[in-house]
DNA sequence: GTTTCTGCAAAGGTTTTGCAACAAA
DNA sequence: TTTGTTGCAAAACCTTTGCAGAAAC
């Protein structure tokens, strides 16, 4: 476990196994540790890789247990990228009202967030009679660059 | 098969199995007619179910092939309920640009439609340097009349 | 008559679970 | 010591697929 976990975050996911007085395994915090010092979306078995080089004998079940905790916690996200498998978002602690673009073109991921898009979604929430609890906007693009140029300059790091 | 399908629906099924070379099977048929006039949301499952009422020989597997080539075509489309089977909605043909709220409260789901966010969204995909192709937004609320009242008056149907 | 399509049953892939051994408190 | 947790292997679940027979064209 090279980098340590960010201190607001370790408080949080301390606060949360006290909570549900939940014990202090090593398992626990390998994969805790692996889940939410990386910045890249990833899915379950891509977070048992991780963990795995950490700790080589992680095992499947309780890496997903795990998950379920993390997701309830909120300190991680489900998102849907349109893909098949389950892909979770360790970047809601940081951005915690940010949306995802997929590009149809290289398949990568820009996240973006927009303070009038939000406001507008707690508007049109409210009308509808409801009180807003989580949003989240889709939204599959294709590159303009590559259509023009023929290549993709967005792979570049656009977001 | 008690109701018709609509006609200018018809005539996209049609088109689209010609431009394949699709063959007319009854099927096919059976389950394009479950699937394309109903306006529920639904899962492969459910759908089984609706095509076995009109066949009960329909087969899963057919099922699955046919709610491929639906989706191809973009007679149907998978949405994101944040339930963990695909759910299939049929009402983009009626409302090309509609999204989803589902009431934490009762599960119900609300469709809505609204031209601002739905040009914002378009600006923001712009501004980020690609090519709007597809936008969903699916918000999670809970009832402002149960929380207030006690009853979820939403439940007689809001939409 | 060809070619495509169907249904079956088996396989695939991901996620969950029962249980005995183990570790935290 | 007590109670929660782990890993294994099996099960559960949804979806896909190979193949032989059946149906469309």
């Amino acid at each position: 476990m090279a980098r340590r976990l960010d201190p607001a975050l370790q408080q949080r996911v301390d606060a949360f196994l006290d909570a549900k007085g939940l014990r202090r395994t090593k398992q626990r915090e390998v994969i805790i540790h692996a889940a939410l010092t990386t910045t890249e979306h990833f899915t379950a078995d891509e977070l048992w890789e991780m963990a795995r080089k950490i700790d080589r004998t992680t095992s499947r079940a309780t890496l997903y247990r795990t998950l379920s905790l993390l997701v309830e916690s909120k300190l991680l996200r489900e998102i849907d990228l349109g893909r098949d498998q389950t892909v979770y978002d360790p970047n809601f602690n940081e951005s915690p009202n940010h949306n995802h673009l997929i590009c149809l073109d290289c398949q990568r991921i820009v996240e973006f967030e927009d303070t009038h898009i939000s406001l507008l979604e707690d508007c049109i929430t409210r009308r509808l009679g409801f009180q807003p609890a989580s949003k989240s906007i889709r939204i599959e693009a294709n590159c303009q660059e590559l259509k023009k140029t023929g290549t993709c300059k967005a792979r570049k790091g656009h977001a």
